[in-house]
DNA sequence: CTAATTCTGGAACGTTCGCTCCAAAATATG
DNA sequence: CATATTTTGGAGCGAACGTTCCAGAATTAG
């Protein structure tokens, strides 16, 4: 047998995708990543093929923890309004408090790469599908308890709540202001009737 | 005296919009500015000054169009919700007509340099802050006419309309379909009650 | 026509790109 | 300890990057 790797594979692609996140794709360079991973170019074309497989694999990792978090927080919320005011509270709150406003790494994606890139195209169809899902089955099982009116169907609901919650991400871009945020929450929210 | 140039610089500016508004700026090289513009290296930094200035000077253009459409619109609409509704039909209708799926070039740079370059957060920030004002302005209008319900303030719908328009721009990056494109316009306009 | 000036294409600059390669270091086995 | 196998850092590959430079073509004024 031989020697092992020095890392932690799984903590590499974390590193990777938060570059990934702050920079994009093109604007981040094998150099960068060497730099930021503390990893040679050998070891890293060694463990993820390339720049353009482990932006894949950073990009599926993020999808999966952007998945369980939306799944955790409407799994202990009391009411359902609240739970969805509180997905559109906390995500506002964690946009706000980075520094760099990276926004979402998935609508970042979406918009550098979507239209040039069929895999990630593909990942994202996947994912905001998942999500909507996800949110849609939520929001019948409210409608069921009554706790929601049926003005309109879940599955549209669904889709129209999330994507405001990516439309917040696009916002901190440029304009990093609480007031405006809340401003457009407050709107958004009043379709939950 | 000498030589004249021998092209329309407004025309040549149009081109180099279309070509960063499909590949974004770090994707798009000189080399492919000289191929699609049919203007060497040194013309292009003789008149437009070098990459970054020029990719600033076609987000400009694009900003005054922008702007002018949405003033356009709304101006020869009837009544003022059929005119918001069909901001969003003509838009949605752009956007899927557009084979390349470039989405909308102002919200491509926010997401792609916004958090980087703070010459185009600074443009951008002016764009959209001139586009809500447009819409508050003729959103109060409306509810002075009765119009519109008072539901909410005019510069909040203002902010929540213009953010879910480019919600649609991002949208079709990923995934370009109408039906799921009217569904979320459908659950927008109902906040207009 | 001559002279002065400006524009033009394209070669070429130094740098950086994504990626490959290899000698040396490291470590699990017998 | 010796051997086999794998990982490692870093030099270096060809190509592409943004930009500069220049010789010659082009055009206006005298």
């Amino acid at each position: 047998m031989a020697r092992q790797k020095a890392f932690d594979e799984a903590a590499l692609l974390e590193r990777a995708m938060e570059l990934f996140w702050e920079q994009g794709y093109e604007a981040t360079s094998v150099r960068d990543l060497n730099e930021r991973l503390h990893l040679s170019s050998s070891s890293l074309y060694n463990t993820f093929g390339g720049k353009h497989d482990l932006y894949l694999a950073a990009l599926a990792s993020y999808r999966r923890v952007e998945y369980a978090q939306v799944q955790a927080q409407l799994a202990e919320a009391p009411a359902a309004k609240d739970a969805v005011a509180r997905l559109f509270n906390d995500l506002a709150a964690s946009l706000l408090a980075d520094e760099s406003r990276r926004g979402s790494f998935t609508l970042n994606a979406a918009v550098e790469l979507g239209n040039r890139d069929e895999t990630v195209a593909y990942l994202l169809q996947q994912h905001f599908a998942d999500v909507t899902e996800l949110l849609a089955a939520f929001l019948t099982e409210a409608q069921a308890r009554g706790e929601l009116g049926s003005a309109h169907a879940p599955r549209d609901l669904a889709s129209f709540l999330l994507h405001n919650l990516y439309s917040l991400a696009a916002l901190v871009k440029v304009n990093a202001s609480r007031a405006e945020m809340e401003r457009i929450i407050h709107v958004t929210l009043s379709v939950l009737s």
